[in-house]
RNA sequence: GGAUCCUUAGCUCAGUUGGCUAGAGCGUACGAUUCACAUUCGUAAGGUCACAGGUUCGAGCCCUGUAGGAUCCACCA
């Protein structure tokens, strides 16, 4: 015997990996680069059955989440099904140098050893940073392998590879030339913790406590009360703004008013912005630090003072605040303000703050000179291929809803300042006399500082680029798309990720795509929602309520994981997560263990046919269960096709467990067809290989007759059955479970054992005596002799009885009245139904003759119990 | 303020274009046990499908409204 009497995981999961990744099938059948055999120029393989993902890469020295548990699960359960329907695959793997992840890490590192950023260039920087993550790495890759990912590894792609850098540098030079990318002094979120800037979408906002405070700003006979929830940024203002309807006002709009603890004068100005319905209904006006102000600013060509450096101090103030952080200087202010009598009022009010999702601290809109990406041409095509239907979204609402998004996208902010990235391959006029050179030029050699260029130095901008800008290049670089050459796997058949991605990552690439390769990156998008706790409840470390994928790995196994993971999850959803459902997973894989035990000894004891791929089906178990795994196959078909897979698993379980074990093999156990057990046995371990590989692999190599790995298996083609038979069988079914639910509610115990069965004209119970008694464990089945006795079982279409004494049928009289009013209900809605008029003339035909037919049944029903009754 | 999604058994969720008595896993109760599996087998209890209208022969499903929950976007001087 080969097979343990239980199914241990981990004493098989890491060789199985090891087994499929030495033997090479993970790698696409088909290379990628182009074939021209015939030699006309044209790709030879553009008929050629392919399916590629890539995945979404995680943290190269991280740990993977629940989250990509799920990605992976989703992912290779694709991939695999694929795979065995005979497609050349391709899953190309990732890792992300995560650049502003990952550089925090590294700076609180710096931080503990006495050093900051400030002490090195970043060129050093880079370097050491490249250190730490080299020595983190391969965590990450190992944990991919145990949740079973069937990736191509010669093919892992890192974010900071040669290839992906080439590629950034190649469309951030063509947006140069066509004039998408530009130099710009704008309002940026910046962090000032770690000093850099952020995209919109990369902020934080959150709802707190604020005071929004009144000042007065005076003029000559009189003065205009203004609110703010800012008062140390009044350095920075450069006018006062009135709705131009407030009537309050008309008479002070075009003069000056006092700047507080200033000397300075600045103008009331009329806006829109203004909301006379908000606080005074007068606003300062701080183009700098505000960005409603900001376009107030550029309405109304008003001076830019910037006030807040970057570090988070004050600046161009008097020289009393110079040299504050924000918050000194605000209350300072306040306090000065106060001792001048100007502060006329204070409220506690609720507003959203900005914050650095990383820190926390509070993000500050800051002035500065940034690349930006003009969108409106990107978002333009995008929309217009989303429109066309080009891309299929799962769950399809977010068709929609992206394309709102790319509607009102405002220029892409993708500087930042963090030494740890992309170089932006831009370099700025060192000598600024050369005035008839450019200011800025691009040049791809940024491991240079400074180059020269027809005789003028230029210096490289400091900046690297937004993580997202190289990413949204991603189906591009990890398929090795090149310009004017076929590629059979761009674009990509499905893009898997996590919903909260949409805007950051998915749009990125979607408009990269376009504009880079003329076309879609893929075909269809599914999106996950978030695995929250098993209430509901997000996961998140102040909780405690994170579940490590790994350990759940190392505990019941990867299949049991992801099986786990999958079930009762749909497109788009939050869903709640337990290990519940990991604990059924497990279940699962070792019942599918003793199923193959079983199967195996059972052919061990026949005698292995040498040849099993012919079977006959010899009985009508064995068509019912080619009837069922046929259907089975259809729905798991169809399941896949529309990304149903928490489905397709329960259709899977319900199959194997059900039907499989609890009432094909149960009567294999009489039977014993060899053939036909290994033909099914192979069916559903292949199907079920897509969700649980390694247990369907591990049972597929210690089978005797199977060959080669299960992972290249072919996928089933629909078993030949016998319908009628098949369905005599269902009628099997019906007389079984109801003489075992008639047992268990007489009165005792061990009812099986002590009764047994009569029948009467009955040929299925005749010609299936021995099944009949093995399934119910009853002691005998006999023919019924002289008039009947005994329990007549409530079955329309078969004479049965259970062979009790007389008094326990006494004793089941009221359970059998029950019984009849239950049916006499069912009978009476029928009856109902077949009275509307409206329903037997518009009703479908086959509905009517089913009413019809039901009644019938139910009715030779009822009176058979009614006689059973009277009998008593 | 705008949008999207959700509300079905004690818990977590299925329910595909409307069709008969609404399903599963876990949990619960009762029973079984040499003979593949206690990670097992059998049986059962448990639901006004959030609420109110409407369309229809027929609604968990379609339409309108209400309430509750979640998420996203925008704004908040």
């Amino acid at each position: 015997m080969k097979f343990a009497s239980s199914y241990e995981p981990g004493e098989y999961e890491s060789d199985i990996y090891g087994a499929w990744e030495a033997s090479g099938v993970f790698a696409p059948s088909t290379p990628t680069v182009p074939v021209d055999d015939d030699g006309d120029g044209v790709d030879d393989r553009s008929a050629v059955n392919t399916y590629s993902i890539v995945m979404p890469p995680p943290n190269a020295n991280g740990n993977l989440h629940i989250g990509h548990g799920l990605t992976i699960a989703v992912e290779d359960s694709l991939i695999r099904y694929y795979r065995l329907r005979g497609k050349s695959t391709w899953y190309v793997p990732g890792a992300d140098h995560a650049g502003f992840e990952t550089w925090v890490v590294y700076e609180r590192e710096l931080e503990k050893h006495g050093h900051t950023r400030f002490e090195y260039s970043r060129d050093e920087l880079y370097a050491k940073v490249w250190d730490f993550v080299a020595e983190q790495r391969g965590n990450m890759e190992l944990q991919l392998r145990a949740l079973g990912a069937s990736c191509s590894w010669n093919d892992l792609t890192f974010a900071l590879d040669e290839n992906v850098i080439d590629r950034a540098y190649t469309t951030f030079e063509k947006m140069w030339n066509d004039g998408m990318v530009y130099r710009g002094e704008k309002l940026v979120n910046f962090c000032t913790k770690h000093q850099t800037a952020f995209a919109d979408i990369e902020v934080e906002h959150k709802d707190e406590k604020g005071t929004l405070w009144d000042i007065a700003y005076t003029y000559d006979g009189g003065e205009i009360v203004v609110s703010t929830t800012r008062p140390e940024t009044l350095f920075g203002d450069t006018a006062v703004a009135v709705n131009p309807e407030d009537t309050r006002y008309k008479d002070v709009i075009g003069t000056t008013v006092h700047l507080p603890l200033t000397d300075r004068e600045i103008p009331v100005i009329t806006d829109e912005h203004a909301d006379p319905e908000y606080g005074t209904g007068a606003v300062k006006i701080t183009p700098a630090h505000d960005f409603d102000d900001f376009e107030v600013g550029e309405r109304h060509n008003l001076e830019r003072i910037k006030v807040i450096a970057e570090d988070g101090t004050m600046i161009n103030t008097p020289e009393k605040y110079l040299g504050l952080t924000t918050a000194e200087c605000r209350k300072q202010v306040l306090k000065d303000l106060k001792e001048q009598g100007l502060l006329r009022g204070e409220k506690k009010i609720t507003h959203s703050v900005a914050h650095c999702y990383k820190c926390g601290t509070v993000i500050e809109p800051m002035l500065k000179e940034q690349w930006f990406v003009d969108v409106k041409k990107l978002a333009a095509i995008a929309i217009e291929h989303l429109e066309a239907n080009e891309i299929k979204f799962y769950p399809d609402s977010k068709q929609k809803i992206l394309i709102d998004y790319l509607k009102n996208l405002k220029d892409w902010n993708i500087s930042r300042q963090i030494p740890w990235g992309i170089a932006i391959p831009m370099f700025r006029k060192a000598d600024t006399t050369a005035t008839d050179e450019p200011d800025w030029i691009f040049d791809r050699r940024t491991h240079l500082k400074e180059i020269e260029v027809g005789g003028v130095k230029y210096t490289r901008d400091e900046d690297t680029f937004d993580t997202w800008f190289s990413s949204s290049h991603w189906p591009i670089v990890c398929t090795d798309w090149t310009e004017g050459n076929f590629n059979p796997y761009y674009p990509l058949n499905a893009m898997e990720t996590a919903g909260d991605i949409l805007f950051a990552w998915v749009a990125r690439m979607i408009m990269i795509g376009l504009y880079v390769t003329g076309e879609v990156p893929f075909r269809e998008v599914y999106l996950h929602g978030l695995v929250l706790d098993a209430h509901g409840k997000k996961m998140s470390k102040s909780k405690g309520n994170v579940i490590n994928p790994m350990d759940l790995v190392t505990k019941y196994g990867s299949d049991a994981f992801r099986l786990g993971i999958l079930r009762g999850r749909s497109a788009g959803m939050n869903q709640a997560f337990s290990e519940n459902s990991v604990i059924a997973g497990r279940n699962l894989c070792n019942k599918l263990w003793n199923i193959a035990r079983l199967v195996q000894s059972i052919v061990d004891e026949g005698g292995a046919e040498d040849d099993g791929s012919t079977y006959t089906t010899d009985n009508m178990g064995e068509d019912w269960i080619c009837r069922e795994i046929n259907a089975c196959l259809d729905q798991v078909e169809q399941c896949m096709q529309e990304y149903r897979f928490a489905e397709a698993v329960e259709v899977l379980y319900q199959t194997i467990w059900d039907k499989y074990a609890d009432w094909f093999l149960e009567s294999q156990k009489i039977f014993k067809n060899t053939d036909l057990l290994r033909k099914t046995l192979e069916v559903i371990l292949v199907a079920l290989h897509p969700f649980a590989p390694f247990v369907t692999e591990t049972i597929w190599q210690n089978l005797s007759w199977t060959e080669g790995f299960i992972i290249i298996a072919e996928w089933p083609h629909r078993l030949k059955y016998d319908p009628i038979s098949a369905s005599e069988f269902d009628s099997l079914i019906g007389v079984v479970s109801e003489a075992r639910a008639t047992l268990q509610a007489l009165p005792g115990t061990n009812n099986a054992k002590k009764y047994g069965l009569l029948y009467d004209k009955d040929s299925l119970v005749e010609d299936n005596k021995l099944l009949v008694r093995t399934l119910t464990k009853v002691p005998s089945i006999n023919h019924l002799d002289g008039a009947p006795r005994g329990l007549r079982l409530a079955l329309a279409n078969h004479e049965l009885y259970l062979d009790v004494p007389a008094y326990v049928v006494k004793a089941y009289r009221d359970a059998l009245t029950e019984k009849i009013l239950a049916v006499g209900r069912e009978l009476d809605s029928l009856n109902a139904r077949m009275l509307n008029p409206s329903y037997v003339n518009r009703a479908p035909a086959h509905l009517v003759k089913e009413t019809k037919d039901q009644i019938q049944e139910k009715e030779k029903l009822i009176s058979r119990l009614k006689n059973q009754l009277h009998l008593i």
